[in-house]
DNA sequence: GTCTATAACACGATAGAC
DNA sequence: GTCTATCGTGTTATAGAC
């Protein structure tokens, strides 16, 4: 039988995970996160050189994680519209805001070239593989030419880690679906067709 | 003369302001207050319960001032695309993130009723006040019939918040600075025209 | 009104037994 | 590899002198 526990390492990991989400890095501290995984002091600084270091290891995952979740989203099927509306509207524990986004508020990740790196890593990938859509869009003619696919990601994520961010204050998921809906009204090619059949340069649509 | 001293609990509450915008609410100690306040423990429990006392204060009029900062530039001179124009391209320290929306990241602030509430107030009041100027612009014939509101209201205060995450993690304010131009060239009117003349129901110019 | 002293506990890390 | 004990410091608050 192939019955595997869990290591403490991994169960040390994954307590820092849930944590660093919930509380952010400051607001974590080594008691809770033993506490959670259900270890002693000396294991977390056997297996790791300090909180810093865990946290490392925690986040990294974290940002791996995402990543590769978005980028499944954003490599799937549809048109380049349809793409980026997928990852807008991807499931998402909203109140819990962005695990990955949520740690720039945090002086002491962002303080650390180390631990801000992961961070930083994930939300670039994900915004370049927005933009690569978004050039893709223009070449079929979905989106105008006007458009820059660098900014246009940039919005679009801004959207999605902005919507958090009002979520949160209001304490309803209401705030962050508004900003998306808004979002995919201005993309929208059919959302702005012109008068009289005439073709609008912008939305290559009739 | 009228040469006034500031009074010690202002200067405990504008500390705290610093702090919470630099650190938040759980990065925040009453000792690190009291140091840049030069003040002693005493004078904070005096003129305060305790640390959510004085941060309740120090929050609210942060709020405040945002608050009336923001609906300067929205209630100020130009078209509704050019007032939210306005509103986005204002002077900002994108790096500090924003004093209000950061908050929203804080476990112990969102846990609280009272000071959420401050923060859900502010956002809440610029984020109506961007959806009139929207419902303005569409009766004028600038904005498209198509656009809600609330939704791009939601959209653009969104963009913002996030803005600042992105900026953040990368250690530089240029993806802010690419966010709104992407909203912009979403937004804005002229960057959409019809071809042969004819009339595009979205944007209403020729 | 402001100060210092003190309390009780948490933080982050180390030491050394098992 | 994991445990408990201990360390020095910081946190949040109270007490009481001035």
């Amino acid at each position: 039988m192939y019955s595997r526990e869990v290591s403490t390492a991994e169960r040390l990991i994954e307590s820092t995970r849930e944590l660093l989400w919930e509380r952010g890095y400051v607001g974590t501290s080594p008691k809770a996160i033993l506490e959670r995984a259900g270890a002693g002091q000396g294991s977390m600084y056997h297996h790791f050189t300090g909180k810093p270091d865990l946290a490392l290891a925690a986040i990294r995952r974290t940002a791996d994680e995402l990543r590769a979740a978005a980028e499944a989203v954003l490599d799937g099927p549809g048109t380049p519209y349809e793409r980026i509306e997928a990852y807008l509207r991807r499931e998402r524990d909203v109140l819990r805001g962005c695990p990955v986004g949520r740690l720039t508020m945090d002086p002491d990740v962002v303080a650390s070239d180390e631990l801000r790196a992961p961070v930083d890593a994930t939300l670039d990938a994900i915004r370049e593989r927005i933009a690569g859509i978004v050039e893709e869009g223009k070449e079929q003619g979905q989106f105008g030419p006007e458009l820059d696919g660098e900014a246009i990601a940039a919005t679009v994520l801004a959207t999605v880690q902005g919507g958090y961010v009002l979520a949160r204050a209001s304490g309803s998921p209401a705030a962050f679906d508004a900003g998306v809906r808004g979002l995919l009204s201005l993309l929208h090619p059919q959302d702005h067709p012109t008068v009289r059949g005439a073709r609008c340069t912008r939305c290559s649509t009739n």
